[in-house]
DNA sequence: ACTGTGACGGGGC
DNA sequence: CGCCCCGCCACAG
């Protein structure tokens, strides 16, 4: 499970984010998004963490932690209105779960 | 088995 | 927009 939920974080492309909740509905364990931060924890470090965001791309994370998140996402590329991630333009789209758009 | 923990998500006021 | 409550799940002691 969580190196299923690590794994599905890796795949997270630059320049886009994708909710807890969906990392865990992706990784093939809908209503896990707590267990992901569980991933994060065990590993934290070694992927890109900075990536998972909060439902509707708000930060959840406080302090340094926060701050570095956001200054990594700008860094990449990830446009931010106010304090949340313009998740109309760098939420993440899965080939699967792709749209005509 | 029970309790505490956690970077969640949704709904109501 | 802030606040509160509830539901959800897995891990650790």
């Amino acid at each position: 499970m969580l190196a299923v939920l690590r794994q599905t974080v890796r795949k997270i492309p630059k320049g886009k984010v994708a909710t807890y909740g969906q990392v865990a509905a992706e990784a093939g364990f809908p209503g896990c998004a707590r267990q992901v931060v569980w991933a994060l924890h065990d590993c934290g470090g070694a992927l890109p963490w900075h990536r998972v965001v909060g439902a509707g791309g708000r930060i959840l994370l406080g302090g340094h932690a926060g701050m570095e998140q956001r200054i990594r996402l700008q860094s990449e590329g990830v446009a931010f209105q106010g304090d949340r991630v313009s998740m109309a333009r760098h939420q993440w789209r899965p080939a699967k779960r792709a749209r005509t758009g």
